[in-house]
DNA sequence: CTGTTAGCGCGTTCAG
DNA sequence: CTGAACGCGCTAACAG
């Protein structure tokens, strides 16, 4: 009582209610007995219309309108144990991938009645078993996170919530659940043949700090190494510099400094994200030097806008609202809200240059 | 029963437990037998150790790992009715501005045992509509909203929800209970006040075409405006042209072209958003218009990358993490977890051009 | 400091 | 097609 200063807070200054509660709101016997029905029948109405008369359908929707019921979801979710929430756990959110995510995610479900519950990570395994407890004790119907990497509490708990998981932007030999995902080590390779199918011989990397990006590089090297023992006379030659976390584009331009003052010669930047790309591309115009004649950019992500903006850019295209719309998709057929169809089992993450597939494996 | 095809999700798949029920997770009451406690005991150690005895405290931690136990808070939430949750409505997260909303809040509120339940209403009062609704259903301990202009009809949802309103991104004389903003329109006058300190006669606009877009539009066209007419032989203009939302790099370059189409001795462009403004920079790039020098680029949002890049870039800077940080404490200090400072009633919001200061209106 | 009782508001189940 | 009883898992309020 009287936690807060003002009286609209002061759980007795219910008003004219007949019935004055704890919450002071609308409840379903409320909607009921102005609708002149059972509570329960007003709960049909409500989740089941096609079992309920359009007579008494018509009266409860009046009823509902004239005292202003919100349902309330909590004890619906209790009394269910369906939460209808979704609970969704990226890294961050200020970055433009997985905002695109996130977005995509909760415009989806949304269409089907789910509502997501935002977990953010930051990018260290810790922090995520911390989320994902408190994530849990809500009682998600489901839960998405991004990665595969996860440390041994949080798998078990994920899995002894015994609910739906979806693993994204990753890949894994050991899925949790389902996995919708790609190898970012294939990806790095896919650049790295791209660049040398292009006939660049000195590469530079600007990749940002975090485990994914990593992976990117290392397949980027790999290729890049095996083309220099292939052909050691041909000058290939590479070098990688880190961004700190998050990936700016100051962060970009600076690395970029970086790996241009090892390699003045450099043809070509590998970045690890879109925005490290555009860091890149503003430091190549303040010295400069044309793109991509004197300095080709590669980036990572949805980089439309920067393909529009410079032609010649070339860039790995991951549509992070596809991956979300799959990902909602097969979250919905698991559901049940969707049809069965196994050949969505197989997913097309929807690269551009990189196309692989990922099978969605329901753990045994 | 079976709505899932495999047998996880069977619910008579309960295992070896002794006792199998609906949902299969184990409750504060498993907890308590494994303590030799009552539940009541259990719910107490979590959630207040101080009210019991460090002995029983340590048996009821054991128990809690030995089980395994994640506490419902859908339960805890029903009884208490309090969730532990705070509502976040913006227009979307896909854009940096109102991720970093969204992250900031976030961050804060965790700290303190809340989580988000995010709710993307679009730009429209419409949608905002129905995602206010099914957002109050989940009965958040308090709602943080994007923009003052909102229907009827979620004016009174959000009045009789009783919880803490928080506004932000806006001004209004209005706030439907706190406001944490500030006038778009005075930034429209500060930015051509400043643009017009500089010298500068001949103005584009490129602007999203969003209502707060256009209410700092309208600010810097009366500014200008009024320049004119006290300065009738100074050459003074102005044109406006608009960009689909969502801003991207490409619609900033779009209209960028637009604008320079229409007034090709342009000196200087106000734009809406830092993204429009990169991709304006991109296209005077292309046009090899120096900048300042031969174009001046006006952004909004916290461009602190882009001004670090282009030095001379002139920026309006809105710190979004600030802003969320600020909100989030003002919560919490209605929560009764802050200290009640007055003085707390009073926001910098933190222009760096523009400093502009908004009270916090409880309702009465 | 600990335990007991009685709901929170709704959906499930089974009768009518 | 509609209704009544019961319980989801937890916490408020009180008693010891």
């Amino acid at each position: 009582m009287g936690r807060f200063p003002d009286s609209r807070f002061d759980k007795a200054a219910d008003g004219g209610r007949d019935n004055p509660r704890a919450t002071g709101a609308v409840r379903l016997s409320d909607v009921a007995a102005a609708a002149g029905v059972a509570a329960m029948t007003v709960s049909r109405a409500l989740n089941q219309p096609e079992l309920v008369s359009e007579r008494t359908r018509e009266r409860v929707q009046r009823a509902v309108i004239e005292t202003g019921y919100v349902p309330n979801r909590v004890a619906g979710a209790l009394a269910s144990s369906r939460s209808k929430m979704v609970a969704v756990l990226v890294p961050t959110v200020a970055h433009s991938l997985f905002a695109d995510v996130v977005q995509s995610i909760t415009d989806t479900l949304a269409v089907e009645g789910y509502q997501v519950l935002l977990g953010l990570t930051g990018y260290q395994t810790e922090e995520e078993a911390a989320v994902v407890e408190t994530v849990l004790s809500r009682r998600p119907d489901a839960l998405v996170v991004a990665g595969t990497r996860h440390s041994e509490a949080t798998r078990q708990r994920l899995g002894a919530a015994r609910i739906p998981v979806v693993e994204i932007w990753d890949m894994s030999d050991d899925p949790l659940d389902m996995l919708i995902g790609f190898s970012h080590h294939a990806v790095g390779e896919a650049v790295a043949d791209h660049l040398l199918g292009c006939g660049y011989q000195r590469f530079g990397q600007a990749m940002a700090d975090d485990p994914r990006s990593h992976q990117r590089a290392e397949g980027f090297n790999a290729r890049i190494l095996a083309e220099q023992k292939a052909r050691p006379d041909a000058g290939i030659k590479v070098t990688t510099h880190w961004a700190e976390i998050p990936a700016t584009l100051v962060g970009g331009r600076t690395t970029a400094a970086n790996v241009l003052a090892g390699m003045p010669d450099c043809e070509a930047i590998f970045c690890s994200s879109d925005t490290l790309a555009m860091g890149v591309i503003a430091e190549a115009q303040s010295r400069a030097m044309a793109i991509p004649e004197a300095l080709a950019v590669m980036g990572f992500g949805d980089m439309s806008f920067a393909a529009a903006t410079w032609p010649a850019l070339s860039t790995v295209r991951i549509d992070g609202a596809e991956i979300g719309r799959l990902t909602a998709a097969h979250l919905l057929q698991r559901f049940g809200a969707g049809s069965p169809d196994p050949a969505h089992d197989i997913v097309d993450v929807g690269f551009e240059i990189v196309a692989r597939q990922t099978t969605l494996s329901p753990r045994s």
